[in-house]
DNA sequence: CAAGTATATTGTAAAAATTACAATAATTCA
DNA sequence: TGAATTATTGTAATTTTTACAATATACTTG
């Protein structure tokens, strides 16, 4: 390798994940608090350096996704990557961003190597983010605004089970904006992808809402029929 | 910096455009013949390593198209990085993929250190492509058929002045689907963010048609309104 | 067990947007 | 002057979107 291409051959490559859940109180962004250099103790978006011998940008997203939660089978997508010459202090380093979303019900998160501890922080009250890690969010949050309205990632962030509700009440914490019941509803069950299980919800102190799930079969069949899907 | 460190630092990353053009027998892609090994004499996507040094993934999208066209001021979007582990034979090198779209008719394509010739190709009629731009070509005209359908960025593929048969040719050529005349026209005149010049064609042997003109302040204005650009 | 509390569920009419469809107009050329 | 070629325009039917409020169901409490 001549002189001009080992100029070349000295970055690094990252990944930073923005992984987002939803709960009664609406919706988090989970952070680590960073338990090594640089930045240590300080909040910060999860991610990693991406192993040259071993790993491409997604499946490096992926480890950091199981080493905090342990599990694989997330929805996740690439961002964009962010570049700026003065943006890691040890030296050139690019990071390829990544969001994901998953259930907050029904898993637990926990610390790893990297991470002292973990923790789910509402969308509109998170720290100052070291690196560029605000941009980083703010884009990944304007992206889900846009996908969340063209794709049915929406049941990504719900239990299996879940109230239509529960189901407005996500798109309205994302989209902020608020629906007209039964528009929402009727629109909704018009796309014809969620499934009444017949179950109901209990214990609550008021009607309880029929439970229903989404069917990503119904979906697919949808999509291969040119289907534009809008909210 | 420690060992540990040291082995993350060895990546390459690239850039390489998708590089976007309009005229009478439809949608072109740029493509450039290598000059420079690995594969030269291959037809690929224009691109390079960035100067580590200098540029951020932008500015270095940036360069390569001056490099290209002599031009600055071109509509320019990162699409996604790809990272195959074996995707370059001189080691590990991150690319980052841009979208550009530029006016064919304005401004004249000459090759440069990197390219012995550049040429426009049919979308349908691609080569095959070296390293994995085939996939990342196949993405970005994916993207374009999306972004189109959200923003006005068409424009930015005709002449200044243009009727609104070539601007409906345009939108059929990106979007592979025909519209009714009348409808695509009303439409469009109903979104108003194009201005008739007053101006019209000549030495066409037929009846002329008045020419439009793209007007972005008029656009800027609606988006601030929470508008939903659709077609 | 009756009344109270809290959320779930549902329909309709008006307005807006989309779709389908074809006849007339303006220029150049022979 | 007419032949050729593309540009331009309107309307009715259908579909989609919007705005709006009364009733239903379970649990809790007195």
């Amino acid at each position: 390798m001549d002189v001009n291409l080992q100029e070349h051959f000295q970055a690094a490559v990252s990944v930073d994940n923005v992984i987002f859940g939803f709960d009664t109180n609406g919706l988090n962004v989970l952070l680590i608090y960073r338990g090594a250099e640089p930045y240590r103790d300080h909040w910060a978006l999860p991610g990693d350096l991406i192993d040259l011998k071993a790993d491409t940008p997604d499946s490096a997203a992926v480890k950091v996704l199981r080493n905090l939660t342990g599990l694989e089978e997330l929805y996740i997508d690439q961002i964009r990557t962010f570049g700026r010459l003065d943006r890691h202090p040890y030296g050139r380093v690019f990071t390829v961003a990544y969001f994901a979303l998953i259930k907050t019900q029904d898993y637990s998160v926990e610390a790893s190597s990297w991470a002292e501890q973990a923790e789910w922080f509402p969308i509109d009250k998170l720290p100052d983010l070291p690196f560029d890690h605000n941009e980083i969010f703010n884009y990944a949050k304007e992206l889900l605004k846009m996908k969340i309205r063209k794709q049915p990632i929406g049941f990504e962030l719900l239990p299996k089970h879940f109230t239509l509700t529960e189901l407005q009440r996500l798109y309205e914490a994302i989209l902020e904006k608020e629906f007209d019941v039964r528009n929402f509803r009727k629109k909704i069950l018009s796309m014809d992808f969620i499934t009444d299980t017949g179950l109901k919800q209990h214990s609550v102190m008021h009607r309880p809402a029929k439970l229903y799930k989404y069917n990503s079969r119904k979906y697919a069949k949808l999509m291969t029929g040119g289907y534009d899907f809008d909210l």
